[in-house]
DNA sequence: CACGGGATCGTCT
DNA sequence: GACGATCCCGTGT
């Protein structure tokens, strides 16, 4: 059974805020060293150049490492957090918009060995994916992987609608975690989650 | 269960 | 040279 990938028209649109709640409910893919592996995406926040003092591209900054988040929507933008994190990110909107989604939690659904191996965890839980470092360790994906496509036909990672209804209304929305450094953006409450899950990170 | 701190390094000042 | 869109483990209760 294959499902449609989500195309660039799902990408391009130029409302972060949007693509972020819509982009719960929909599977992540990876295919990364032969492996299958995804989940349900159940945890995301969204980022927001130029007016958003927690985004990395804050005032239109480009710097090497933010120039992935003013591409065209549909790339993965992968960076290095504390030094030891790989965090997964979604490039939304037109050319030169720096906004992206990161996926903060997933509900493992295909290669759950695999990734309780990339993970060090034996028994599945919810520490297995919910968070966006070690959601990224146990699909697979690393900083090699910024700038990488999610749209194109041979691409490692990617993401569907495989159809399934939930209800929009179980979204709960909170301020963001770790961007107590913003100040006023500080509040803004562009973490999404789904209600009805334990899949989701804890609250910090 | 709450809290505190160490790990670890790319990125920007 | 400082710090971060985090995680894990140890301690104490």
């Amino acid at each position: 059974m294959t499902y449609p990938r989500l195309g660039p028209s799902f990408y391009q649109n130029t409302d972060v805020v949007a693509v972020a709640q819509s982009l719960l409910g929909k599977y992540l893919v990876s295919n990364i060293d032969g492996e299958h592996c995804s989940g349900l995406i159940t945890e995301v926040e969204a980022y927001r150049a130029p007016d958003d003092k927690a985004c990395h591209a804050y005032n239109n900054r480009r710097t090497k490492r933010t120039e992935i988040m003013f591409w065209r929507g549909g790339v993965a933008y992968v960076y290095l957090c504390y030094g030891i994190h790989h965090l997964f990110n979604v490039v939304t909107g037109d050319e030169d918009m720096a906004h992206a989604v990161l996926i903060r939690a997933i509900e493992a659904k295909e290669g759950l060995p695999v990734m309780e191996q990339r993970r060090g965890i034996a028994r599945e839980k919810p520490q297995l994916t919910a968070g966006p470092g070690v959601m990224s360790k146990a699909m697979g994906i690393t900083t090699a992987y910024t700038g990488h496509s999610l749209v194109k036909p041979d691409s490692s990672i990617w993401i569907e609608d495989r159809g399934e209804e939930w209800p929009g209304n179980e979204i709960v929305s909170s301020p963001r975690i770790g961007v107590g450094y913003a100040a006023e953006c500080a509040a803004w409450p562009w973490r999404f989650y789904m209600g009805n899950t334990k899949w989701v990170s804890k609250l910090r």
